[in-house]
RNA sequence: GAGGCAGUCUGUUCUAUCGACUGGCGAAAGCCAGUAGGAAAGUCCGGGCAACACAGGGCACCGUGCUUCCUAACGGGAAGGGGUGCAAAGCGCAAGCAAUGCACUACAGAAAGUGUCGCAGAAACUAAACCGCCUCUUCUGAGGUAAGGGUGAAAAAGCGGGGUAAGAGCCCACUCGUGCAGCAGUGAUGCUGCAUUGGGAUAAACCUCACGGGUUGAAAGACCAAAUAAACCCAGGCCAAAAGCGGCCCGCUUCGUGACUUCGGUCCGUCUGGGAGGGUAGGUCGAUGGAGCACAAGUGUGAAUUUGUGCCUAGAUGAAUGAUAGAAACUCAAUGCGUUGAGUACAGAACCCGGCUUAUAGGACUGCCUUUUUU
RNA sequence: GGGCUGUUAGCUCAGUUGGUUUAGAGCACUAUCUUGACAAGGUAGGGGUCGAUGGUUCGAAUCCAUUACAGCCCA
């Protein structure tokens, strides 16, 4: 019925201190100049320090008020982004966790129109691969 | 019955799985409850709340503009008055007046002053003589005239009669306007009487009058934690001049009884403003129980308001209120009458209220208009 | 959340304060002259609901109100 498969050991959350807050890291984050792009995303991202408190991955989402000039549309892909990183994020926090890497993450809707939650779920398995092929360097780059 | 327009109200429901925020319970895991709108929008107005400023007066600036009332307040609303447009019983010889109905109405002052009124036209503002009309005449002009023509958005009340050389409020009746008086009304205003020839429009042009307005907005502001630098540079004030009263003036208020001196100033202290540089950029409050909502009764033409009873109804903060699947309801299209397909508006709180304006699929009700059928 | 500005020809702008005259300039476009042909240049011409709706006025791009769409600023 269903796309989602319940688990034990995997729960698909999303609370506030997966949520990336600080005023702070987020200035550094769209200054680092680190991302990857896959129509219809951009993720930047950014390496936290060893030993920060809390997950390994603090991501936002975000939609352009430019093409979405109405709150309801922006509301309405924000949330939908949310969802389908919900469902999905267990890959990234695995790979985190083998490289030992804390990470700040910025997800950005580049494309002109709102896309149904099934071509959002394909999109952004994309974009993921794509990020995971490129933690390494990351790694290398900021250390 | 069908269609259109305007107004008011309403504006999808249920189940499962996976989540988010707030509150409660719990040692924890977790469980329970609640979770977007009528416009949350535009930001066009008015308040609450907060900080700073503040003897008082005048000018300037900005806003509002028929009256009375409602309201915490308003540029909002209610009721009323006037005006304009359309229809119009009736009255009048005519000009015209007009009960009543519907719609609209930013509606103070143009006899305080200034400005503007192109083209056309003879003449456009304390007016004028082109054609015309009349009188005189040396036949070319002089004078009278504001009926008629023509121009214009607008030509200095209208119409009928008298009067006259021709004409003219020159005189009279009626109508309109203005002024004064009386009456009615809280008032805008209306009615009646008397007087009066009574010489334009524009104030959404300047302006005048009346009333109102201190400035800045929750990114206001208060507290806690962390960090830190009472340092440095420049300008100015400090007993008679400056600063302040966030535009200006009057006026008012405030601040070294320091040291040295060649009396020009200098130094010290202190205050104010600016520069450069450094640190922090986390949390709590503000902040959701209020001009609150529902119902009933009373008062009022109404907007509203009083009393009683009941209810608690989002509170996020890089920002929750969601996603997926299935079913139902409604609408539309295709129908093989079994169904199948598509659609379900406008739109998302950001301190909170009261209005205004704008957007809105479908449904319900009310009013008006058009058309068809029947009686 | 709070505030400010703009919208005129296909494009870039004047004109708006202070109303009536013809809505104008440059580039672009069309025709034509010139050239063997093109460019440049000369001559002539076309092209505007002045963002929309309503109001004030005799008359509105201009004044007033509402509205739509752009752009900018404030820690």
């Amino acid at each position: 019925m269903t796309s989602v498969q319940h688990s034990s050991s995997q729960r698909f959350t999303f609370r506030k201190d997966e949520r990336l807050c600080s005023d702070k890291i987020i200035a550094g984050l769209f200054q680092s100049g680190i991302f990857v792009s896959k129509y219809p995303f951009r993720l930047n991202a950014m390496r936290l320090p060893q030993g920060t408190p809390g997950p390994r991955l603090q991501i936002l989402m975000t939609a352009p008020k430019r093409t979405f000039k109405r709150a309801v549309d922006r509301n309405r892909v924000k949330r939908l982004m949310r969802e389908v990183y919900r469902v999905q994020k267990h890959r990234l926090y695995e790979e985190l966790e083998k490289l030992d890497m804390h990470l700040a993450a910025a997800l950005i809707f580049t494309g002109r129109e709102i896309l149904s939650h099934a071509e959002m779920e394909k999109a952004f398995a994309k974009i993921l691969e794509r990020c995971l092929a490129a933690l390494p360097e990351w790694k290398e780059r900021s250390a």
